[in-house]
RNA sequence: GGGCUCAUAGCUCAGUUGGCUAGAGCACGCGACUGAUAAUCGCGAGGUCGGUGGUUCGAGCCCACCUGGGCCCA
């Protein structure tokens, strides 16, 4: 009998409803809300939305590489992104979206090899670079869908490639324009070289192995000191350096001993002779060159020397001292052999002292005229021959043999050299660039802002940009050689040619036709006016592709985007990659930075703080995320993270961010479920109606709104998601949810009481599935499907976020209510204490008396009639007094049966003699 | 080795121009509920703020050095 008239009570309640499942089944429920934004063309959709309001807002993509799989800092890098789409297209912007493949580059060429185990020989370049072409495009798909998965909005349709024919002939024209305004010049400059395949090797080409050399001390001679006081210590005649080599045959292209300007350096007398050898190298040297007795004399700082003249020991030739920080003291006798033609440091030397770079070697390897001693000599073979003329100069001062590791050619395995040949370079003081960019480095926003400064002093010590690469994959640097005058014609209507022929038919057809198909009939070459060319072999480095990409795709198509771009968004090491190249081209062919702003993130690493390394076994796979989690646990893991910093990601932070993403979906759920029965075109209650904690809360809410949109704006995601999260645990959860279950389950179901809560819970609902969309969109989506708004949109990003509403904010209201909680929290304490003492078993069943001073007195008083259910307990008195006390009773009142709290007035209805007042008279 | 950067409870984050007994949530322990239930509530225990030295009446916040991590170079 009893436990009939319980469910018969039990079934009077407004209890929560909805369909909206309490696990989320990502597997599912993800794939089908892909579904619905791609069949609703929801991102078109936004971007007419937004075209309305505030203009156009233009994040441009960086692309990344398509070879394999997308990894953690891919995914992270593109949730950042589409959190800025979202959001600010949210705000009433217009922001397009096309992602982008940077498809050329060696990469590629290695790994299409390494899959098709083949020669390169044996494949025309045509034919390999429609293998590379269908490579790229093969991941370009592959990546797309898993870009596509993680909820990114774009044109996913229509992103920009590389390769295609438009981009390709964008980047030549802008080669054209730097070309024109004299960026562009050629250069000697040293490059890996292997003799026996004769081509140039990329570093990824190389190959380090054991190899015996000669180790060799060589003697200097000085022939002309400019500094008079060391003048008198280094006389005339009698005093030299030292280097120590490895490599002999480079001798001939000496014409620089570099030293270090900190170190200290001795003077070492040694058979009447006086020697030049960094301090701490004097024993080690000596004894390797057999000195059994010598004289120590004065030190000098290396910089001392800068300047000084020496001869080279067997050709008619100076030697200058420069000073180079790279100089080391592991051996040798700190002053190094320096050929600018053959090694990247020596010509980094040569290029700041401006010295010759002296290149007598050929593509074979062997010595040409310039060096008549050894003319014809192959390389290998001349050390020995170098060795006996330094004897027979008495330059030669200790010949050993030691093993160290030598660069190898990948393919044939033989040893490589450092060989100077013609390169093309983007010249970075033409015009003052270097200048112009540092300025418009000041110009542009940076988050963080330390960004500035970094790739601020990166700008201002680099140097010449080499732009060519010998490959096959990639855009080729648009030049035709005269075949009469051997100079390059690469400007003006040269240019042009290769533009419209790029435009037509992509730069595949460059590699195909002859320079006489390209080249617009009777063009003349601009240095000596004939007819004939050649076309140049060499391709651009990519990251002049990639650094165009704000030409070739913001600038031409000017309907969709606007130039320059409002943000650019990549990971920290893009400041020496794609945001230096994309400013560097941007600023020379068009005077300004392609970004007002930039923002970048970490890396990824695991939760030591070390980075994911497949040898570590850290390694995080976004597509195993996904599996287990679902694409908005990874999002929303995204942006709880400073993405200033490294990011930690590891299974026990997954699994925390998951209980985090539970909570905010399980409060969702709950608001949700409490107003299934609320019509918002008639039953919202108006704010003069509403109870003292209902506006107590707006207050609250109307903060944290104003706290995320202010986030948003700092691109702050991590201040979005932990002040959304801590609202639900500490605002909603833990008070105010608890506190109005009375009311939307016990009160009529449509007295005033409730539903005003019920209001405020719809606000409230609406205002956080809004705010968090960019963010959790997949989850966003899900809740707004299920919600019955008065204007409903097809996807919850058609909506703005919500507006302010200032008339929410009471600073007294708030103060009166942290006065309250504080004394709600004290409550418990004491309650849990007798509890713990087992006078009771819930809070409910206790009745408090609260002794405060004037002011709290005053504050509760006000909403006497609230506290029971404020405090969820069966009764709160209150009294003035001189401090704090609450004292714990168990209460006498009698628990009703139907809302389960315990009450004096339980049974006054003889009708429902176990309920209490305001339940008898519901459910009569 | 150099440039830039980061370092607060086991974890993710707060800590406004130097002024608190350094906060929140999660995880953990104990308890309650069974009308948010693969949920929810309460209480509790966690920190010489990476280390050392300095400036100051006072430093998590400022300075120097060191240690460890990351990015980029070499």
């Amino acid at each position: 009998m009893c436990y009939n008239f319980y469910m018969e009570y039990k079934n009077t309640l407004n209890l929560p409803q909805t369909s909206f499942p309490i696990k989320f089944n990502s597997k599912e429920r993800e794939p089908q809300i892909l579904d619905l934004w791609s069949n609703g063309n929801i991102y078109d959709l936004i971007q007419k939305a937004g075209s309305r309001e505030k203009g156009k807002y233009i994040l441009h993509d960086g692309p990344p590489y398509p070879n394999g799989h997308i990894h953690l800092g891919h995914a992270l890098n593109k949730i950042l992104k589409d959190i800025v789409v979202k959001f600010r297209s949210m705000e009433g912007y217009c922001v397009p979206f096309v992602p982008g493949w940077d498809c050329h580059g060696l990469p590629i060429e290695t790994q299409l090899l390494k899959e098709l185990s083949v020669r390169r020989s044996s494949l025309s370049v045509y034919e390999f670079r429609q293998k590379c072409r269908e490579y790229a495009l093969r991941y370009v798909d592959m990546q797309k869908e898993e870009f596509k998965r993680l909820g990114v909005f774009g044109r996913w349709e229509k992103p920009y490639l590389t390769l295609n024919h438009e981009y390709e002939a964008g980047v030549i024209e802008l080669f054209g324009m730097l070309a024109d305004k004299g960026y562009v010049f050629k250069s000697l400059k040293p490059i890996h070289w292997c003799p026996n395949c004769e081509t140039a090797l990329a570093e990824a080409e190389i190959e380090y192995e054991d190899d015996d050399s000669p180790s060799i001390f060589v003697k200097f001679r000085i022939k002309e000191v400019k500094n008079e006081k060391l003048r008198s210590k280094l006389p005339e005649g009698k005093s030299n350096f030292i280097i120590w080599t490895t490599t002999p045959w480079t001798l001939p292209s000496n014409v620089a001993i570099a030293v270090h300007p900190d170190f200290e350096y001795s003077l070492v007398e040694n058979d009447g002779q006086i020697y030049v050898i960094a301090k701490e190298l004097v024993e080690t040297a000596s004894k390797s060159m057999g000195w059994t007795s010598f004289n120590v004399l004065d030190p000098f700082q290396g910089r001392e020397f800068e300047g000084i003249v020496c001869s080279h020991p067997f050709i008619e030739r100076d030697s200058l001292v420069v000073m180079d920080e790279f100089v080391t003291l592991d051996t040798g006798t700190g002053c190094v052999h320096i050929a600018p033609g053959h090694g990247e440091e020596d010509f980094k030397v040569g290029l700041k002292y401006k010295l010759p770079i002296v290149m007598p070697v050929d593509p074979r390897g062997c010595f040409t005229n310039e060096v008549p001693l050894l003319e014809g000599t192959h390389v290998w073979k001349a050390n020995p021959i170098v060795l006996d003329i330094l004897k027979e100069k008495g330059a030669l001062l200790s010949s050993e043999k030691m093993k160290h590791q030598y660069p190898h050619c990948w393919r044939c395995k033989k040893p490589v050299i450092f060989r100077a040949t013609e390169q093309w370079f983007i010249s970075v003081d033409h015009e003052d660039l270097r200048g112009r960019a540092l300025k418009e480095i000041e110009k542009t926003k940076w988050f963080p802002a330390w960004g500035q400064n970094r790739i601020g002093s990166m700008v201002e010590g680099r140097p010449d940009w080499c732009i060519s690469r010998q490959r096959s994959w990639g855009i080729p640097i648009p030049a035709f050689y005269c075949k009469k005058c051997g100079k390059p014609n690469f400007k003006g209507d040269f240019n042009r040619a290769v533009v419209d022929l790029v435009k037509d038919s992509g730069t595949d057809s460059w590699f195909v036709k002859e320079a006489k198909d390209i080249l617009p009939a009777g063009i003349k070459c601009q240095h000596c006016g004939s007819q004939e060319f050649e076309k140049e072999t060499d391709i651009m480095d990519v990251w002049l592709e990639s650094g165009s990409s704000h030409y070739s795709v913001l600038l031409e198509d000017k309907d969709t985007f606007a130039w320059p771009a409002d943000l650019y968004l990549e990971g920290s090491d893009q400041h020496r990659g794609w945001f230096q190249t994309s400013l560097l081209t941007a600023v020379a062919a068009l005077g300004k930075a392609p970004y007002k702003a930039v923002l970048t993130h970490g890396f990824t690493v695991d939760e030591k703080g070390k980075k994911q390394s497949k040898s570590l076994g850290n390694v995080i796979d976004p597509q195993q995320v996904i599996k287990e989690y679902g694409a908005d646990v990874l999002r929303l893991w995204v942006a709880s993270t400073d993405f200033r910093n490294d990011m930690a990601l590891s299974k026990k932070i997954l699994k925390q961010i998951n209980e985090g993403f539970s909570k905010i979906r399980n409060t969702c759920r709950f608001l949700l479920s409490n107003i299934s029965d609320l019509d918002v075109s008639a039953d919202l209650v108006a704010y003069k109606d509403l109870l003292p904690a209902d506006k107590y809360i707006l207050v609250k809410f109307e903060r944290l709104l104003r706290k995320i949109h202010q986030a948003y704006d700092d691109l702050e995601f991590h201040a979005v998601y932990h002040s959304l999260y801590g609202f639900c645990v500490n605002d909603l959860s833990a008070f105010y949810l608890d506190i109005i279950k009375d009311r939307l389950y016990c009160d009529g179901k449509s007295s005033l009481s409730r539903r005003a809560a019920q209001t405020v819970c719809y606000e409230m609902l609406t205002g956080i599935v809004k705010t968090m969309a960019p963010i959790l969109t997949f989850t966003a989506e899900d809740i707004y499907s299920h919600m019955n708004p008065a204007q409903k949109k097809e996807s919850v990003f058609l909506e703005r976020l919500p507006d302010a509403k200032p008339g929410y904010i009471s600073e007294s209201l708030e103060k009166k209510w942290e006065t309250i909680l504080e004394i709600r929290s004290e409550a418990y304490k004491k309650i849990e204490q007798f509890r713990a003492e087992k006078h009771v078993t819930q809070t409910s069943e206790c009745d408090i008396e609260i002794s405060c001073k004037k002011e709290a007195f005053e504050t509760l008083n006000e909403v006497a009639q609230y506290l029971p259910l404020v405090f969820l307990v069966s009764s709160v008195s209150v009294k003035e007094s001189g401090e704090l006390k609450i004292e714990v009773k168990k209460t006498s009142n009698v628990k009703c049966e139907r809302c389960w709290r315990y009450l004096p007035d339980v049974g006054s209805d003889s009708g429902h003699p176990t309920l209490c007042k305001r339940c008898a008279d519901v459910v009569k």
